[in-house]
DNA sequence: TCGATAAAGGTCAGAAAAGGTCTAAAGGTC
DNA sequence: GACCTTTAGACCTTTTCTGACCTTTATCGA
């Protein structure tokens, strides 16, 4: 158990713990120096122990003065969204489904109806092809990407 | 962040935000002189941060007594989105065109930060594929129709 | 007046500075 | 031994930065 994934996974939380705003921000080379690992192995724990079906919202950017941050969702109250996100949904979702999901989020005020209408133009426009399979992993990715946001950024 | 782009990217906004007009002129070799860079450097800045699809128009002079003015255009009414819809878009549309012109329907108060990331979020998850044809039309199609969302319902 | 010179700003290619992806091998677990 | 997780590394993409070389405009002196 005393694998470097874990180590660096405790660091990081040690660091979101002590934050003020439950974000973080570094650079992906020097945290891999820290933990004297190649620097894809950030990647991995990334991608294990901080997706956002955990949680949580990674943000990078790439060339000089790029960066790494990583941003805690706070659970408490968020918990119904991403249930909603990770188990109605999954990695695939019909149209109607989506759109049902929509109104229902307008419904419980989570979402403006400006919003409402926003989300629901995006599905059938970026996702048209009704019940393709691809159309329905689409809708599904889009969707829960668009939940994310609402998660991090509260009415 | 420690880079001198985003360095002289706040301090150009700073000083649009303190001038009366929102228009700002300086010189671009004495400005490279205040962040000890090249001039050239600050072209890049320009170019990169303060496109005509963020907002602003720079006008230029060459030779003695040359200059650069910075232009902030505010946004007012709804015919303008629609000039947008039609003419800066068109029917494809590269991804940082397309966030510049969020951020800037951010920064002019016709969306609120919320929708703004809603909005970033589809255009990257909905048409990943950066310069690929295919992914240019589809990006230009989502924006449009999302665009259209908002001059419908307004904030 | 007109041509040379100085004083701006513009362009572009390439280097540098990040982070991303993919795969193969190594390590664990049952 | 089969299967899953972790680790390393080669190679890729994006973004920023630098410098050499080019163009435009103003001014000054013959």
């Amino acid at each position: 158990m005393a694998n470097i994934t874990d180590i660096i996974e405790e660091y990081i939380k040690a660091r979101l713990g002590r934050s003020s705003g439950g974000a973080i921000i570094f650079r992906r080379g020097e945290l891999a120096e820290k933990f004297s690992c190649v620097p894809s192995q950030i990647n991995y724990v990334l991608s294990t122990r901080f997706s956002s079906s955990r949680g949580y919202i990674v943000e990078t950017r790439r060339g000089g003065g790029g960066f790494i941050r990583i941003i805690r969702i706070p659970l408490e109250e968020s918990e119904e969204l991403l249930d909603i996100v990770y188990e109605k949904i999954g990695d695939q979702v019909g149209i109607n489904e989506a759109i049902g999901l929509i109104r229902y989020l307008f419904e419980e005020d989570i979402i403006s109806r400006r919003e409402a209408h926003l989300m629901e133009t995006v599905i059938e426009v970026a996702a048209p092809d009704h019940s393709h399979p691809e159309a329905r992993r689409n809708r599904a990715v889009i969707l829960k990407s668009m939940l994310m946001v609402l998660l991090r950024h509260k009415k």
